[in-house]
DNA sequence: TTTTTATGATAGTAATGCTATTATTTAAAA
DNA sequence: TTTTAAATAATAGCATTACTATCATAAAAA
């Protein structure tokens, strides 16, 4: 993890790893406008002072667990797409893991990913879509995000290296995973999806609309 | 507009058409977050509690000028596709008015929309990414953000009636065309589009990616 | 002309987003 | 084992934010 996301490194100690954990819980039940350093000081047992030692505000600790959720899924991706050749198998399985929500990952015990996926899902784009965007981005704060985007991309040029948007097509594929999922359960009329909790249909769809695409080209 | 969107229709006075195009300008500079009445309120020579009497708060304003932009948008597409005859070229006509820098319409007097696409692409999604967004929908918040929706998933069933997704292809196109408008600018190395402000390259990628799988099926 | 309506001016309050200080506990170094 | 350093808890405080309320005045409708 970048280091100057946080001020102390949250992993390495028993109060910073109940931030992260519950941090995660509380902005998943209160959204993260109202969640405050305060609201989660009482949760933890802890005190506001207490979490400013490990983050410098609310927005640094969004950014660290986008930041932490991409390089999650990035190892995830990485891990899970190592043996097999086809590219096309790989990006379906990379499809897969983007759309569907997430089992707890028993390695990691300080974060529930089932609570992290929708939290990214509908609090992630905040972490970028800010003024400080162009400032955050020199100090590497989106490298997982980036590095990830990388990662399918090169899958996409190894399946059909004619592809002009390879890199577009990647940071598309991110994000119609998340927002098609956000509209399925909060705005369906957005979406062809009938069954709320039916991810597969959000696999479905990309599915189509990648392969058509590079399977044209 | 939706009624429930304001306490007074800021439309029909003066200081409420100050409000939404000054509104705009500061979104604009300042970013949402920065924002607030207070600052508005000294930009246009009013008061905080001025501003209070036209909009709850910061947030139902935000989702005012979303709907105000989608509605807008709709207009235009209705207008610039009403004479034409092929969908692939009203759909072609849709990804270029969603995905490029908009020039002001003279129209209205009140509000730039050079600034109110930069603004959109941004902070337009913080509108529905909240906590109260199922109770907002049912207010009918989006519903411009939907009727468009509506009626680019029409023109797609016109161009191809086997396409199985059109309604989540539609709100794709939308968020596509915005969010790599903003990556191209801010973090672009998410994209492939390699000078900024050339949004005639996400117009390539969107229509590469639209007809290919609507060709298709 | 009266009366409603919109605006301006001012005050005030609870919550938020911090910073600072001191005391206490815990753990590592000597 | 003692010393000392580091981490945490407890508390206070402050500027700003996000509002609400009140009252006076100006302009427009009745």
């Amino acid at each position: 993890m970048n280091e100057d996301l946080y001020l102390r490194n949250p992993e390495e100690t028993e109060l910073g790893r109940r931030i992260l954990k519950h941090s995660v819980e509380l902005i998943y039940k209160l959204g993260f406008e109202d969640f405050t350093f305060k609201k989660l000081a009482q949760v933890i047992g802890s005190t506001e002072a207490g979490i400013y030692r490990y983050f410098e505000n609310k927005h640094k600790l969004l950014i660290y667990i986008t930041a932490w959720y991409f390089g999650w899924i990035g190892f995830q991706i990485s891990y899970q797409t190592n043996n097999i050749e086809e590219p096309k198998v790989k990006l379906q399985k990379i499809i897969n893991l983007l759309s569907s929500p997430i089992e707890d990952d028993k390695q990691t015990s300080y974060i529930d990913e089932s609570l992290l996926h929708p939290v990214i899902v509908a609090e992630g784009s905040k972490a970028y879509l800010t003024k400080q965007v162009s400032a955050n981005n020199k100090l590497n704060f989106f490298q997982p995000y980036k590095d990830l985007c990388s990662l399918i991309g090169n899958v996409i040029l190894e399946y059909n290296s004619n592809y002009k948007f390879p890199k577009s097509l990647a940071s598309t594929i991110i994000e119609v995973a998340h927002f098609q999922n956000f509209f399925m359960h909060n705005l369906s009329s957005l979406t062809d999806f009938t069954r709320k909790g039916k991810e597969t249909e959000i696999v479905e769809f990309l599915n189509d609309l990648v392969f058509s695409c590079i399977d044209r080209n």
